[in-house]
DNA sequence: CCATCCGGTATCCTTTTCGACACTATAGGC
DNA sequence: GCCTATAGTGTCGAAAAGGATACCGGATGG
């Protein structure tokens, strides 16, 4: 398994805390991984559909660091249009509790902050 | 309240998995978080006394993050050897659900990355 | 012949984040 | 008079994260 270069295990007792925040800590990180978690499986452009602000780059990244931290599965096809899909894998689906309370927590409080302001309004966000 | 400005709504669906962790994603949060959650109240010598390898000045600037988030309450003691106690306000205490599913996760986990490199250093049944 | 689709790479750049280090004020102890 | 303890603040700088943009390859459709 990968190092997980994002090195903070160098604490004592909530070290595992700060640690598996680590891992999905990532600005995107978290939203790729509950796409994952509710559609299951989806290929490079539907996350990308799903996720209109993050550019092709970025995503990429993203997915690299969730792969070589184990938490998803990356399955190539060797196609001409190429295809590839990604998952969770079984320490991935792992999360699914943390990302449910991070939903739940997130829809009860959000909206004492700034609120994405559209939040009903969002029949069309389209961006090109 | 603040304006929560790691502006991190700009998602659609997954948004308040996002804009959750956003909240506690920052390097120390968790970990800051997680003791408050444990011990209830602490002073600020005491969070660092807990988290060996933080900084004063970054300990501060996490901790007025998360207060202006409203996550933490800082109380000050008019005293001339300063006080300030810090302890979670009901906002930050529904969290609680999310750290303990990120102990859990952490704590049955995180071996198979870089560990801590003490006490037990096997039991690395890779399983993909 | 050319454009399109898909899942990327390669550069370059800006912003954010965090650490190092020095400095502060003031009561009390020696 | 000096040192200590507490909870900071100021400044600087390095590193990381993330964004903008351009390019690629090769089958397919027109």
């Amino acid at each position: 398994m990968a190092k997980a270069k994002h090195s903070r295990f160098d604490c004592s007792p909530g070290c595992a805390v700060e640690a598996t925040v680590s891992l999905i800590g990532g600005k995107w990180k978290s939203i790729l991984l509950w796409h994952l978690h509710i559609d299951g499986t989806l290929r490079f452009s539907e996350l990308r559909r799903r996720i209109p602000n993050i550019t092709q780059r970025t995503m990429t990244n993203q997915l690299r660091e969730l792969e070589q931290d184990g938490l998803i599965n990356r399955k190539v096809y060797p196609q001409v249009p190429p295809k590839v899909e990604y998952s969770l894998t079984d320490l991935g689906r792992g999360l699914s509790p943390i990302l449910e309370a991070l939903k739940i927590w997130g829809d009860a409080n959000l909206n004492r902050f700034g609120k994405p302001a559209q939040e009903k309004a969002e029949s069309d966000t389209d961006l090109a």
